[in-house]
DNA sequence: AACTATTTATAAGA
DNA sequence: TTCTTATAAATAGTT
């Protein structure tokens, strides 16, 4: 019986493949893969479903069920009924109106993402008070500080400067009000 | 030795799924499933992805990397390229290359957006694994993040501030001997 | 492009 | 909707 022929699938972590080669040849793969899986849904599910890739060097890839087309087309007339501006030409003036609005969709990305740094920082906090939980089901903030020594208690006071400073600009910065946004995906 | 518990992840045909509740269920799960597969692209190829679904009632739902908007503006464009097109004076260079300057950066915004999401989402599923492992009563603190409102993040603000407070004040005023119970409820 | 050992997605069931 | 489990399907690293 001879040794393993391959290492079999590798787990990858998901962020850029610095690799132009193994990027390439994933992008294919996978693009494949995404256009494999669109099919099926529309299939199985009777869904009209459109996917529009642009490769690093801006070339273009689609599929679309029943076309790329009639999906863009429906996609498009919802959003101008969204908006109060059904022009769909590029103009100069369109291309104006849209720098005001992106200027505003600016602000509000801005307020997200520091939303989003505040969930994060949430969940390392609770990530890191399990990892140091032990005895008997006690977190250790529910211990007696008396039990907790000096390194463990400078480490919990950073901690908590951390995330105060992190909540209070929150707060202030986005007058109180707390984005619960919806996303779309 | 019982017999199993499910017959596991059956072969099906690929062609549309008649029971409704099935189809219903399939769909939501599959379109979770491209989305996802989409961000991998995304992610690991440094690619330009959209996605667009309309479920049979109508309803629409996408994802877009780094936005479904942004997405759609070039394909487009793309498009619109195809035919003439000599109208993309604006009133200065210099506004058109603020306005440039913007979509990039508008871009790039939202794809930190995202990337903080997915972050968000990896934790929590850890947590999510963690929590499985347990069975103990969970402290408002504890629930899953998405739960969090105003409320929530300003009494979680006032309780760090207390506790940071009194920790702040036994570090330093009693010469690093702490006897003090902070828990706080 | 093919090959496989693995990882990942998901059909059913609860 | 959410979680679990067993199995189908996708794919990373090789050849």
């Amino acid at each position: 019986m001879e040794s393993k022929k391959t290492r079999g699938r590798q787990k990858i972590e998901i962020k850029k493949i610095e690799n132009e080669e193994d990027r390439l040849v994933t992008f294919s793969k996978r693009r494949s893969g995404v256009f494999k899986k669109s099919n099926e849904l529309a299939t199985l599910c009777g869904a009209e479903v459109g996917v529009v890739v642009f490769s690093t060097s801006g070339k273009p890839f689609s599929y679309g069920h029943p076309s790329i087309e009639s999906i863009a087309q429906r996609f498009l007339s919802l959003q101008s009924s969204h908006q109060e501006n059904g022009d769909v030409k590029i103009t100069g003036s369109s291309k104006q109106a849209r720098y005001v609005e992106m200027l505003q969709r600016h602000n509000e990305l801005e307020g997200k993402l520091k939303a989003e740094k505040v969930r994060e920082e949430v969940l390392k906090q609770k990530e890191r008070a399990r990892a140091s939980e032990e005895q008997e089901g006690l977190s250790w903030w529910q211990h007696p500080v008396q039990e907790l020594d000096l390194e463990d208690l400078k480490q919990m006071l950073a901690s908590f400067q951390r995330l105060h400073t992190t909540l209070s600009h929150h707060l202030t910065a986005t007058g109180n009000k707390v984005n619960n946004n919806v996303a779309s995906s």
